[in-house]
RNA sequence: GGCCACGUGGCGGAGUGGUUACGCAGAGGUCUGCAAAACCUCGUACCCCGGUUCAAUUCCGGGCGUGGCCUCCA
């Protein structure tokens, strides 16, 4: 079967013809590093992970290049920086190491390369001086700024027209702009600002040059997939296509554009003033959402739960069913060899544009399969590494922080069994109660009693 | 105000113009000292109102609700 993929550019599923196999191409906007990632940047790192995998699996893995960027220049890291009394480079540095150490947890590949901003500033300049060579861009007060009404196809991913936006603006307009839908490239920088030498003196790129720089440095003028929230869908992706597409005589900047949606936190938006503000580490590491601490792989198969194009409602009950899942997959595959191939169905599923909901049904029969088949255990083993939620991880591994005292437990059991030689079962039941006050529940078996922590 | 998504059984969540996934929870059963695990059985749901159609949850229109973007938030 062939992968299919939900464009936004055409509002359909198109099967997805890659440029080139020998070297598929896809970028994907990484986080701006001024503070630690919410649950929200979660999404697109896992959904565009999992599509790294497929495309590493289909086209061979050194035939796919995943680019994610850093974004280590912007104004609110300067704001940041200067709030806490720290260099912008410790901001950055600091930010972007806890990025990548989350996005490791969460079961993620590393992208192929992960650029900065602050590596790519000859790129940006050059792309801009294209874009004021080709007419697109003017210069007015040290800033540079795209012109929009040079670009005829302006608005034509997120289906807008300059009449509307313009007429639906409550923006400030900047005195210096010819049309109040164009926006920065370049800045100037005064003081102790950071800065960069320029034509136009010393100064910062705006908004959304970056991606475009960073897009064409890595990936070449046209690449195959471009991948982001749907929040970014206006302006950012609309901005990196006039730029792109302007510095490059209109040649087009991706060839699959794709969005995921958005996160909601138990049915209401995520924001600071709620109060229901979880970034990764939170839930990686502390006990605030939910009273404890959530294994990675959790988070994982928790947001791949819902389809990538769909709201996603972030709850406490979602994680605690994830969870138990996961216990009882890894219960289910502890010692088991992994196959050489991850099974076709869970593959079907994902070709058919990411349908990671289908492919855990897919996945739910296969793990009903492993209980009795040896075989079908080493294909779901090697099917949830391929997804990124197994690595021999055992189900006490997934009850992150809940630690029991495994001599008392032994002892207690010891102590039950006992009782219920001796037929005293009120005391049996008894101690069982006990052990079940821990946060453990026993099963009697042919070989004797075994144990588990649960949530 | 303008533009755009989404609304499925107790919960989560695919999908489809007519045979209605899958997971969790729940009910009954086998089993068990009691349980657990395992296994078997059980759920005809698709926001509201019109329209198209032999037939709509699925297509079209309107309404209501939730959310997103237009305020550099993925």
């Amino acid at each position: 079967m062939a992968l299919t993929i939900y464009n936004t550019l055409a509002r359909e599923k198109q099967v997805f013809k890659p440029i080139d196999p020998k070297n598929v191409r896809m970028y994907v906007c990484g986080p701006t590093v001024y503070d630690f990632a919410h649950i929200g940047n979660a999404r697109p790192v896992i959904v565009f992970d999992v599509l790294f995998r497929l495309l590493r699996h289909t086209y061979g893995e050194s035939h796919v290049t995943y680019v994610r960027n850093i974004t280590d220049v912007e104004d609110k890291i300067i704001a940041r920086a200067a709030e806490r009394g720290v260099s912008i480079r410790e901001l950055t540095e600091g930010t972007a190491k806890v990025y990548q150490e989350d996005a490791l947890a969460l079961g993620n590949l590393a992208p192929s390369i992960e650029p900065r901003v602050t590596e790519t500033m000859p790129e940006i300049v050059s792309m801009i001086l294209a874009l004021v060579r080709n007419n697109h861009a003017y210069v007015a007060e040290g800033h540079v700024l795209f012109d929009v009404s040079s670009d005829p196809d302006y608005g034509k991913l997120s289906r807008r027209s300059l009449d509307d936006m313009i007429a639906g603006a409550r923006v400030e307009v900047a005195p210096y702009k010819k049309n109040p839908m164009d926006f920065v490239l370049w800045k100037p920088s005064e003081g102790d600002m950071p800065g960069w030498p320029s034509p136009w003196g010393k100064g910062r790129p705006g908004w959304h040059i970056e991606c475009s720089a960073m897009g064409e440095k890595h990936l070449g003028e046209t690449f195959d997939i471009h991948g982001g929230g749907i929040d970014l869908q206006f302006p950012h992706h609309e901005n990196e296509i006039a730029q792109s597409e302007g510095a490059h005589h209109g040649k087009p900047i991706a060839n699959y554009w794709m969005h995921n949606g958005f996160l909601q936190v138990e049915g209401e938006k995520m924001s600071k003033s709620l109060g229901n503000f979880i970034t990764i580490r939170e839930l990686l590491a502390e006990t605030k959402f939910g009273g404890q601490a959530w294994h990675g792989r959790v988070l994982r198969l928790a947001m791949l739960s819902t389809h990538y194009r769909q709201p996603i409602d972030w709850t406490v009950d979602r994680l605690l069913q994830t969870k138990a899942t996961l216990m009882e997959w890894a219960r289910l595959l502890h010692g088991a060899r992994a196959a050489e191939a991850p099974d076709g169905e869970v593959l079907a599923a994902l070709e058919d544009d990411l349908n990671t909901p289908s492919a855990m049904a897919a996945v739910y029969g296969l793990a009903g399969a492993a209980r009795t088949s040896e075989a079908d255990r080493a294909r779901l083993k090697r099917t949830l590494g391929f997804l990124g939620l197994y690595a021999d991880e055992r189900d006490v591994d997934f009850a992150v922080g809940q630690t029991v005292d495994a001599a008392q437990v032994e002892d207690l059991i010891a102590k039950r069994n006992a009782a219920r030689k001796a037929k005293n079962f009120a005391e049996a039941d008894k101690l069982r109660g006990d052990l079940t006050a821990l946060g453990v529940a026993i099963e009697d078996g042919p070989k004797g009693t075994t144990w588990k922590v649960v949530s």
